[in-house]
DNA sequence: TTCTCTACTGTGAACGCTCACAGAAGCATG
DNA sequence: CATGCTTCTGTGAGCGTTCACAGTAGAGAA
């Protein structure tokens, strides 16, 4: 790429100057730059040529303007806490949203709105135009600015089922039911019948499908649902820990615990460690996402893969589908049971 | 805010829309917009009325086309592997910029150029003018990517010390040589005298300067240099439990290690466990970064913790500065050594 | 031939904003 | 009373692009 082929000048070569060097018109590199429908061989060649002599760059600014478009997406946390960015889920999604994104050159731009003062400005600036669509990442039900978004007719798609949201609004989510399924199953399938469960918080669509999963699966199998086997923590280790010593005081007779997430499991496990209950033999973990805390922690945890590489993918598809006209969607995506030290 | 005060037109209120309605001239409205000099209170308060009453919000993409200014910062990841992104400090720091930037009402762009491709793609969009500045987070040395954006003359403020960079480029760095003094002072202080380390790469600041710290302290506590105490490990778990049984191998002998990264530091006492040594009565572990991995393992980690949040305040404040004309810098900040469990 | 159709090309007018400039008004100074 | 200065305001131009439209050339049909 030669630089500043087409003079001494600072400022960076525009449209004019590419068609300058190409010897056409604007239009005709216009119409090359957005497909090059109605365009001769030659001119085409010759454009190009000339756009990688003067290393020419589209300025998306200008074309911005005009179009109306901004050909970039948001990335949206209205997570309240922090901690959904330390779940390591997030990264995953993260990274393989702005991966899928840039397979079509579209820049993502990453949005945090954890108090109301900031969903307020997001939201604004959101509905001003400055994103073409957005990809939402919040757990909680109720969330204001999805129904903000969503009335002011942005395209958006929700990571996960928004529960509590009065219409449609495309999702992606993993078959947290099935999975929670699979996981029970092969816990009883091991000859477990006091199966306890550490559920997620229940205003979240994880949390509630999750332990729906478990219910389906215990009354199959004929075992009665007892209260005293169910508490719910809120994704964190800590609520892992505290859960399971509920659970050791409410039912000590307990043989296998389903915790919904594998940071919860992590700290489930340290609380039966230190109860003197040995995992697997005394006491079968199992946990949901195979979050790098599933192999990091000792023993290893059977767990329920969510398919985050799939569900990033299929956000931007939709998303994107979504901003071209189509309608919304939503897509439920299979889990996979896991096997490995703790059950 | 009343949506759409001036007519019932789909369209968002422009400036036109707002001067109209404020019963003065585009360019007053545009001088309160942009700092509101040379405005009397009149015509401030009737415009400030106006963009309340229409729901205006600036077009970005007209200010820049105009400016040449983005009003946007990039975040950019070199790094090939997709190690960083899984390191927690990879989300401090990310949310951290964030939200410094926020601060400022300066959008974040996330990108990420992993392989040689995207590293060329990036560079071409970021030196067509479409961020202000590059908040670089990429540990290897002689990383194409910075060099090129210094030489382009953007912005560029990299997290740590680049190492093998021709010529100055701003940096916000921890005193990892000062943080890895601390811990290794402290360990001999616990009265260990066979002080293994597992360092972080060495084409990294922060391999190649914790290690100096390490060697420093020893020698001044007249304890002679034994090559077989150190072993280098690639910041991930996996080596990190590697590194350990090479030392166990190397010198039996051992009775604490200094280990260049929590995540590390968990695989080091994965290992001691299953070679039957205690931790931290046969062997004192002390980590770094202060990660939640730190927090996570049993026994909880000694450690040196990184100060992110100031790391990130200070690398958006020195970019800043450096978009508004000042000169490039470099930060060094001061790490803090927390006592846990595991020495 | 003349007409129509298709493939291609060039041109003026926006898009919404900032910037430079011209000018008005108010006030003090000579 | 003229002059200069400061503070404030409006106007025209233009940023780099796309879009709609007009127009040209060539091929095929009537």
């Amino acid at each position: 790429m030669t630089v500043n082929a087409t003079g001494g000048r600072r400022r960076p070569p525009t449209i004019h100057d590419v068609a300058r060097e190409a010897g056409v018109s604007r239009g005709t590199v216009s119409r090359v730059l957005n497909g090059g429908h109605y365009v001769s061989p030659a001119a085409q060649e010759a454009v190009n040529a000339a756009i990688r002599r003067t290393g020419y760059v589209v300025n998306r600014h200008a074309r911005s303007l005009i179009t109306g478009r901004s050909d970039s997406i948001g990335f949206l946390l209205t997570e309240p806490q922090e901690r959904f960015f330390e779940d390591p889920n997030f990264n995953v999604l993260l990274r393989g949203c702005t991966q899928a994104l840039a397979a079509h050159d579209i820049p993502l731009l990453l949005m945090l709105a954890g108090t109301e003062d900031e969903r307020r400005r997001i939201t604004r600036y959101i509905t001003a135009g400055h994103v073409d669509g957005v990809l939402l990442v919040s757990s909680h039900s109720g969330d204001p600015v999805a129904e903000r978004l969503r009335e002011a007719g942005v395209p958006l798609v929700a990571c996960g089922k928004p529960i509590g949201l009065a219409s449609k609004v495309s999702y992606v989510a993993a078959d947290d039911r099935d999975g929670a399924r699979d996981m029970v199953r092969h816990l009883l399938s091991l000859g477990r019948r006091r199966v306890g469960t550490v559920t997620g918080p229940l205003d979240t669509p994880g949390g509630v499908e999750r332990l729906a999963g478990y219910r389906e699966v215990l009354a199959q199998a004929g075992l009665e649902y007892d209260e005293r086997l169910v508490v719910s923590g809120d994704y964190s280790r800590a609520s892992g820990e505290a859960g399971a010593e509920r659970l050791l005081a409410q039912a000590s007779d307990i043989d296998a615990v389903f915790v919904a997430s594998d940071l919860m499991a992590q700290g489930v496990l340290a609380a039966l460690q230190r109860a003197g209950r040995r995992v697997p033999q005394d006491v079968a973990v199992g946990g949901f996402d195979d979050s790098p805390a599933a192999v990091a922690s000792s023993p290893e945890l059977t767990t329920i893969r969510q398919p985050w590489d799939r569900i990033s993918n299929e956000m931007v598809r939709v998303l994107l589908a979504q901003i071209g006209g189509e309608d919304p969607a939503a897509v439920i995506l299979p889990t996979e049971l896991v096997k490995r030290e703790s059950t």
